[in-house]
DNA sequence: CTAAAAACAATTTTT
DNA sequence: TTGTTTTTAG
């Protein structure tokens, strides 16, 4: 332990060694807030004899978590059992043990956005996905906010019909027995506020509590922090309101400013040494985030002095851009370097490009594993399995592959279900005669499916459970037929879907738990080779947080793109800023930036300007110099006014490439809207 | 009811 | 442009 201590700062110590009142960090990037609050575990556990089931601690990953853990293991012999869990993950632990308390069964399963949506276009019918999907999502943020349907919703929507839409949602679920992600915090504060003999119990059991990433904490989430803190409990958090990047899911940097507020005689410990990036690329970072106003301020110093200065490089297109990346991973150690990217849509190009010479890389939680159709089928039956009340499992299966039971059957059978409180799999057996022959024999098979392979759970393992299951009810037939028509890899995904329930114990615990992990990481199996050596690294910038590489490079800095322009609003600005901010700060040694002329965009080359983060970057950190000081660059690009001299002045709002033909749409004061082609029009852009 | 055709959705970021 | 969902014809 000594060693450990002997390696910090004297800022990190004081944080380590800090006792008694609650605890804010302000850890800037890359000043080793990790170290502190893994190091503070281990000497709580190895100095001050804390016993490791008293500890919780919360990140915002599961990556992080894992990680995080693996670190206090090395440095704590004693440290097994410490609790080290996403926000989710621990509110779906406390929620299993005291499913009792929020009125549901002991195995719930958990809604992601699209169940959601899915669950309203059952409610509303008449709506289609596209419409409902806006709903999803402020459901979502209402229980960010830790709203409930009877509060004011009006901060989170002014439609009419949100409140109602938002009860009759709620409803169901509850009815379905089933959670969405907000529940999980949620239905835990709730618990906690309402049961004391259950915040008794946790307050006892936790009496330290350790926050990492508190800038990107809800209110809910703050809400549950305060429900979970007892009198005597130490509370410490961690963050730097310039790293906040999910303010879009409910992040409140507020939560940061109002925790001294809130928890009276809290203790200050601010880390401004920077021990990851050279000074160059530190003074990027900073120059760019210095164009943010409301930040709480801090100075991030580094000793290491120079360094390399940003490569800046513009391409023409998407393409041109992969190779310039693949020519830079040449002349570098490719383990070391990662490809950022703000969507996911876009590591494409990489991908095409570096499997066709050979270039090894990784995605990270990229075309997320577990939301493709296979997975989501085999989940949804797995689901059903454990939750014979989940409608929606039950409606995405009973007809696939198809065995003669259509909408007809299923409303038969939800009708027969309706108000006797009875699972779907009684409700079947019921409604069997109600139906065909043919389909009530079909139903009944479906039934007795169900019954055999959960006869099945607990003799066998779990991963030869879950095959029994994807072959017992036909899934991996029906793949098999769409592997062969369309040439995709679908039967392996659902092996690797197999494989991975190795882990589990092969009972209704270790199969809920299994589907559980599922559904709270995303990333779970997506990044299984861990082995960072010898692979470039792609990833969003979003996903990068925490991590670090020698060489960096920043992909798509083009105005629309990244910064992304929604409505424009400057707070939205400024967290595509922070955003920046966090990838630059990722960079140990070399950072790249690279910025596209034409994009393809659902097969429309798109034109596009250089990200005004660009022009705020001073052009003596550049090695070709910079934008900086030049105005930007009047073209015909989205946004721009123009004038012509028939129709008068309008706005360009949107370029297109047709071959290389160069075409410009314009929608004029007047409201007329028309498209040119520039080398022919008398189009000028207005200053 | 199934299979083919047409319509629709996706590209912001994630637990 | 791509894959999925809904509509339609049989």
């Amino acid at each position: 332990m000594e060693e450990y201590l002997s390696q910090l700062n004297e800022m990190q110590l004081e944080a380590v060694m800090h006792e008694g009142s609650p605890l804010l960090i302000l850890a800037g990037a890359g000043s080793g807030k990790t170290r502190v609050i893994t190091t503070k575990i281990a000497y709580l556990i190895e100095e001050k004899k804390a016993d490791p089931y008293s500890i919780l601690a919360v990140t915002f990953t599961n990556k992080a978590a894992g990680e995080m853990y693996e670190r206090v293991l090395r440095m704590s012999p004693h440290s097994k059992g410490v609790m080290i869990r996403t926000f989710h993950s621990f509110g779906a632990w406390l929620l299993r043990r005291n499913t009792h308390c929020a009125g549901l069964s002991s195995n719930f399963t958990i809604y992601d956005e699209e169940d959601m949506v899915t669950l309203l276009h059952g409610l509303y019918p008449d709506r289609t996905r596209s419409e409902l999907k806006p709903y999803a999502g402020w459901i979502s943020r209402a229980k960010d906010y830790g709203l409930h349907y009877q509060d004011d919703l009006y901060s989170i929507s002014s439609h009419e019909d949100f409140p109602e839409v938002y009860e009759s949602y709620q409803k169901k679920l509850e009815q379905i027995g089933s959670v969405d992600f907000g529940d999980l915090i949620l239905k835990c504060v709730n618990i906690l506020a309402n049961y004391p003999e259950v915040k008794d119990r946790i307050q006892q059991r936790f009496s330290t509590i350790l926050v990492d990433e508190y800038q990107d904490s809800n209110v809910a989430q703050f809400e549950l922090l305060k429900q979970l803190k007892g009198d005597d409990s130490y509370l410490c958090v961690v963050g730097d309101d310039d790293q906040s990047i999910y303010r879009f899911r409910g992040a409140e940097v507020q939560n940061i400013i109002d925790f001294p507020n809130y928890f009276e005689g809290t203790t200050i410990v601010r880390l401004e040494q920077n021990y990851r990036s050279s000074e160059n690329i530190l003074a990027i970072a900073s120059a760019v985030v210095d164009h943010n106003t409301g930040r709480l301020g801090k100075t991030l110093w580094t000793d290491k002095k120079g360094g390399r200065k940003g490569i800046l490089k513009i391409l023409e297109d998407q393409n041109q851009e992969a190779e310039y990346c693949a020519s830079v991973l040449m002349e570098g150690d490719i383990g070391e370097t990662a490809i950022l990217y703000r969507t996911n849509a876009q590591s494409l190009s990489f991908e095409s490009l570096f499997i066709r010479q050979g270039i090894p890389y990784r995605v990270v939680g990229a075309l997320r594993f577990y939301e493709r159709e296979e997975i989501k089928d085999a989940l949804a039956l797995l689901s059903f399995l454990i939750n014979p009340r989940d409608e929606i499992a039950f409606k995405r299966m009973i007809n696939k592959p198809a065995r003669g039971l259509g909408k007809k059957s299923v409303s038969a059978i939800l009708e027969h279900q309706d108000g006797t409180g009875k699972d779907l799999v009684e409700a079947g057996y019921a409604a069997a005669h109600l139906l065909s022959s043919k389909g009530g024999k079909a139903l009944k098979g479906f039934m007795d499916t169900v019954r055999a392979t959960l006869d099945l759970l607990g003799r066998i393992d779990l991963p030869a459970f879950i095959e029994r299951v994807v072959t017992d009810f036909g899934l991996i037939e029906y793949h098999q037929k769409q592997d062969e028509v369309a040439g995709t890899q679908k039967i392996l995904n659902l092996e690797e879907l197999i494989n991975a329930a190795a882990d589990y114990p092969g009972n209704l615990e270790g199969l809920t738990l299994f589907v559980e992990h599922l559904e709270l990481d995303r990333a779970q199996l997506a990044g299984q080779e861990d082995d960072r050596r010898e692979r470039v690294t792609l990833i969003t910038m979003h996903n990068t947080k925490g991590l670090e590489f020698k060489r960096v490079i920043i992909t798509g800095l083009e105005e629309g793109l990244f910064p992304s322009l929604r409505d424009g609003m400057d707070e939205d600005i400024e967290e595509e800023r922070r955003i920046f901010y966090v990838s630059i700060t990722r960079a140990k040694e070399e950072l790249y930036l690279t910025s596209c002329r034409r994009r393809r965009i659902w097969g429309r080359t798109m034109s596009f300007q250089p990200s005004r983060f660009l022009y705020e970057i001073p052009s003596d950190l550049l090695e070709s110099g910079g934008f900086s000081g030049e105005s930007r660059e009047r073209d015909f690009s989205r946004g721009v006014r123009v004038f012509h001299e028939e129709y008068g002045p309008g706005v360009v709002y949107n370029v297109e490439y047709q071959e290389t033909e160069e075409v410009v749409f314009v929608r004029f004061d007047t409201g007329f809207a028309a498209r040119f082609i520039p080398r022919f029009s008398p189009l000028t852009v207005l200053g």
